[in-house]
DNA sequence: TGGGAAATTTAGTTTAGCCTAAATTATATT
DNA sequence: AATATAATTTAGGCTAAACTAAATTTCCCA
């Protein structure tokens, strides 16, 4: 199954797996389902089919969710780079600003021909990030290691610079740029609060330490310094 | 029926209904469907679902093809001005040539947002023509009237400048690059064959004159000065 | 270790959009 | 006006991708 025969479907069921494997360890059904706001039954049903495409797509076990095959990955792969480059297109060249990117991208990422992928990242210089600081798959779709260190676990005392955002939705997006929270920006926890572990935060060039809860800082990755 | 609810092979057949209407004065089935490759008997399946719908796109005849009702007019125009909006920005901001922009444009037209038509637009400085001289319709989808006279309606003598081509598939448009012959270029009718009506023409800025037949001349329009 | 809740799969439908083959209608020619 | 040919429609079928409802399996805990 080559890569023009992949549906729209077939494509954001492949991503989707590709990053509930990284976030999660695994792919479960209900959680793609979740992810794609279809029911766990569709999930099957398609699962089934990528298990049984020629090449198989996915390896199937009953009950214990999906893992890519080789050829799953490196579709996987083919969107999420298409996507990457089209926010970072998007932001850099047409003025988008990061919380409006990602719906745009996310139908475009099947259409765009290996060419027009291909001249986008010329124009952009080949960039390894896109605007909330995720990797870009290179030419020949290799990724990064990632060392994912998530907000919500430094300590009192420790520094550390923004790497990326996940699970990116606008609203939080716009809530961290007004905060000047966004990738590359230094900072440094002041303190955690008893119950709620909520942080107190020094930001990079802010006048003001802020207060995080779970709902923002478990969804920041940063390296710490 | 809105604009959201539109599928990729409604806007196709919306705007290939429109674009047989400008050119042979109406909008067979079986054009219809060599237009967009598939049988005759699909296209009126999707014909009457048009006519069908609400509200109409379509009004339908028995056996007397289709014609756009102003909102499937309305329809039809939104999408050519995404195509042609496309096939300008990848060859401007892009570096395609005007014989690599269409198939992409083909694809792109459907999933682009009225933001990203809009910011296109502006930052080509809201162009009124695409590459191949096609005019491209404003922001509330009027298209100027058009004057079309072919190129092989000239007699001898007269002089013209290239306005568009039509039906312009790569390999055609590749040619024209070749001879010179392209949107504003100037040319002069030198003679005319007696039988195959093959037209002997300077073009501007060649040292030679060409003699271009039918298959050429009658796909492209130019006006007269 | 045996239920019960949660997760997952099966079975049966639906809709869009295409197909082929056969039937029908329009048009053109004599 | 009758008939041949071309254009179009009808009928029936297929695949992709979704859904709901019911059945089944797994897992966790008392
Ligand atoms: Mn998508
Ligand atoms: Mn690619
Ligand atoms: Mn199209
Ligand atoms: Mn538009």
């Amino acid at each position: 199954m080559l890569r023009e025969n992949l549906t729209v479907a077939i494509e954001d069921y492949l991503k989707t797996i590709h990053e509930l494997t990284l976030t999660d360890g695994r792919a479960t059904t209900n959680r793609i389902a979740e992810c794609l706001e279809v029911t766990p039954a569709s999930v099957t049903g398609m699962i089934q089919r990528l298990a049984s495409a020629d090449p198989p797509l996915v390896a199937y076990h009953k009950h214990h969710g999906a893992k890519l095959t080789p050829d799953g990955e490196r579709a996987a792969l083919e969107v999420i780079r298409h996507h990457r480059l089209l926010e970072t297109f998007l932001q850099q060249t047409l003025g988008y600003t990061w919380d409006e990117v990602h719906a745009e991208a996310d139908r475009l990422e099947h259409v765009i021909s290996e060419e027009l992928e291909e001249r986008i990242a010329q124009s952009l210089g080949n960039p390894t990030q896109d605007p909330h600081g995720e990797p870009i798959p290179n030419r020949e779709l290799q990724l990064p290691e990632q060392s994912w260190v998530r907000l919500s676990d430094l300590a009192p005392g420790q520094r550390a610079a923004v790497q990326r955002v996940g699970s990116p939705t606008p609203e939080l997006l716009r809530y961290l740029s007004s905060i000047g929270m966004v990738p590359t920006t230094g900072l440094a926890i002041l303190d955690r609060s008893e119950f709620d572990d909520n942080l107190r935060i020094q930001i990079e060039n802010q006048p003001e330490p802020v207060v995080l809860g779970l709902k923002v800082t478990q969804q920041v990755y940063v390296e710490v310094v």
